[in-house]
DNA sequence: CGCGGGGTTGAAAGGCCTCAAAACGTGTGG
DNA sequence: CCACACGTTTTGAGGCCTTTCAACCCCGCG
């Protein structure tokens, strides 16, 4: 997880997906003041787009709050979320002059501008920097793997569950791990993050319901048996 | 793509999937030399493991020529094709202590191997190397999203047609824009690249050489009629 | 109060999977 | 040189899971 704000130098937060081998936070003030100066503090609220998919992109973007949804589309309207960028995260890639996906913010959002060229340009003259943008890339990276293993051989009960799971430990940091996940999309999102349709979502989630292993609870639902949606997951 | 080969130092190809925003390649002869000692050059046959899921990563590598297939295992034996690497490929993440996926080699292979950890700091003092690195990630991770993409929201003759496609394009540096594809992997591995079956796989490549579009021939097929498997594949 | 977006539920269809058998190709040994 | 074995590919039939299409419910809001 990156810590681009200059409000709060070397106050780094904990990644739930980190591995090991980090090193300690780099706290070098001139970096922070740069970092500052060539950012912007952008307010959005919910359901609005940050950027488009194939559009250019002149800016890269650091998220301090609230929650970001990252899709592609087929030329027919099909739809595939390909993640979802919460507190901390890092938006969009400092040496791709086109975006790859539409960002669409879920929950209201305020999150860092950075010009793009300045940013990879910052990011070529400051190693520990790069450091950072990597280690968060190379996570980004299992996660994707993790996502395709999901897609191609996960039945729709396996993929709702493990989906369940999957966000309550990455908002675990900010909210703790609590029993109650918030849901601030809507079916059809989850679908295209899925691999599924919007149906197939609403019937698994009020099948694990009746079994007593989630209760659906407006705009989110509760764990009731952790383990057995463990196993529902497929572990 | 990487190159880390001492013996071609500066020597750097083309790759196919390259953004722009690329800048000159790093040309130190020290790091050349640093990398050429700390690396050993490993030749291994067909079908054999490079490294496992799980086990302890401590090598990553550099993959000079043939191809090595990357995937996941479900706990009940259902598999996932992550990626499939090719020449110039760069293998395992430096700052991960646990191997992500199982590396399969599908023909003969010459690789390189570098301690992962004195590989990780050579990264470290290296800015130039780190931003090689770096790229081929930002690439991997686009190839990683363009696949989910396809996981989910694809049919099995778009996925079929898409994936023959893609070879093609990732193989075009080394061998040329042929209209043959060769195909060093069964069906099986194909599927579980693709999220289908091995029959599904046969049947749908039968369904495309019945309409001519291709041709199944030995270890591969060759593309009769490129415009239409484009738009078999959903463009 | 009526409208609209999101969610749930039902019935039917379809695409892909499962299971099974036969065809094919290749290397081995008689 | 042929017979055989083994692994891969193809082909077939049947079934299941997910999708499709549709109706209905819920709730917030103009």
């Amino acid at each position: 997880m990156l810590d681009l704000a200059p409000s709060s130098p070397c106050a780094r937060q904990l990644d739930p997906h980190q591995g090991m081998g980090r090193q300690a936070p780099v706290c070098d003030g001139h970096v922070d003041l740069e970092l500052a100066e060539m950012s912007r503090q952008i307010r959005l609220c919910a359901k609005t787009t940050v950027f488009a998919e194939g559009a250019r992109a002149d800016a890269v973007w650091s998220l301090d709050s609230g929650s970001v949804l990252l899709s592609k589309l087929l030329r027919d309207g099909r739809r595939q979320v390909i993640g979802i960028a919460v507190s901390g995260d890092f938006l969009g890639l400092p040496m791709q002059s086109a975006n790859g996906f539409t960002a669409t913010t879920l929950t209201p959002v305020v999150l860092r501008r950075f010009d793009r060229v300045r940013f990879a340009d910052l990011l070529n003259r400051t190693p520990d920097l790069m450091r950072q943008v990597f280690e968060t890339f190379s996570q980004e990276l299992v996660l994707a793997q993790d996502h395709m293993l999901l897609l191609g051989r996960r039945s729709a009960e396996e993929k709702v569950a493990a989906f369940l799971l999957h966000l309550r430990d990455r908002w675990a940091p900010l909210q703790g791990l609590t029993s109650r996940i918030d849901l601030p999309m809507t079916r059809q999102d989850i679908g295209d993050y899925l691999g599924l349709t919007l149906e197939t979502v609403s019937r698994t989630m009020t099948k694990l319901a009746q079994r007593k292993i989630i209760a659906v609870i407006p705009d989110g639902v509760r764990i009731l048996d952790a383990e057995r949606l463990a196993r529902a997951a497929g572990l």
